[in-house]
DNA sequence: TAGAACATGTAAGACGTTACATGATTCA
DNA sequence: TGAATCATGTAACGTCTTACATGTTCTA
């Protein structure tokens, strides 16, 4: 599953320009890309030369016109292709764990510093997310399959970071009583 | 935290030759860089430039010889900057969320299939990783500090891969039993 | 009047990966 | 005899990010 595969899965939901993508991929975190134009719009291309995607341009009065892809039969059995194949395991770029790694050079202090601010941003996160999961009025939902497996993959996610919260809190309570002492 | 920092957080904990530093890497889930050589032996060579790191060439007999590289005073002080530095929350690449929010255009048979084979990847993957975490010796242990915030982050992917397995027995078990009709 | 939202695109560069190149030794 | 380990490095390419460029409309 890259951003192509990604970017077609978004149109077989729904008919969208390069600026709804960038929009739908960058709040989210489950597409996990950057959403940034180079990208979007070169892959829009590069699947319209290949026929996976067409387009019509939408004329708006007092707004830019825009270019609206659709999914086509091609590109919606090239989907079915990348949906099939084995799935990988989650790449988890845990930049905090390897930080903490070489915290020996540091007091104590600092490292529980660390700790709360590590707490802080996940907590933060966490609250966000629950938030935006509420209101968030567009996602898709063509079935009660469909709208299960979306609310799956947001309890995912949930789960991921009160899992995370849950950690640095055990790790606090125990770096402060000098567990480490122990055995 | 990028690359160059957990470089020289490796070399704070032992002089290393490129060579090293390329297997501990590449075998490591906590530095999920891939561990080429391109970067690595690039980095290295920035490093001395800025004179963060030193080397000095070890002749072996019928091995190539090495450079082992050792961190300055310059570079532990960097090092100390961005341990300090306000902790990032994790980046989580879960390609398998991406791919199963588009199976609306696949069967139930098909989806209960990628869910199966995505217990079977987690699950490989927890017992691979508790296997390594028993046998691998060479762990930084300088401090009973050290020792148990090491365990401590080894404990953290264990618990993130039994999240994730625990969350797919979840789906697996609503999912076939129909759950998702409810309501 | 300044900035955000809408909308599409390009340029430059950083970051990351696979594969190639070299060459000795050890193990199956 | 062929592959794996040790050891350093380069080439080519692909991915990803930030920033720039353009232009209107709406909101603070």
């Amino acid at each position: 599953m890259d951003l192509r595969s990604a970017i077609l899965g978004l149109l077989s939901w729904k008919q969208s320009s390069g600026y709804d993508l960038k929009q739908i991929i960058s709040d989210s975190d489950v597409f996990y890309w950057s959403g940034n134009n180079n990208q979007i719009y070169k892959i829009l291309l590069e699947l319209q030369k290949e026929e996976l995607v067409s387009h019509q341009v939408q004329l708006q009065e007092s707004l830019p016109a825009k270019k609206v892809y659709s999914i086509t039969e091609k590109g919606l059995s090239e989907l079915r292709q990348s949906l099939l194949a084995t799935p990988e395991i989650p790449e988890l770029h845990k930049n905090f764990l390897v930080q903490l790694a070489w915290t020996e050079i540091l007091s104590d202090k600092e490292i529980l510093t660390l700790l709360k601010k590590y707490e802080d941003e996940i907590s933060d996160r966490l609250r966000m997310y629950q938030h935006q999961s509420a209101r968030s009025g567009s996602i898709p939902e063509r079935s009660k399959r469909e709208k299960y497996l979306w609310k799956r993959i947001a309890d995912n996610f949930i789960n991921t970071y009160q899992a995370e919260l849950d950690w640095v809190h055990q790790t606090q309570r125990e770096f402060s009583e000098g567990k480490f002492e122990d055995k």
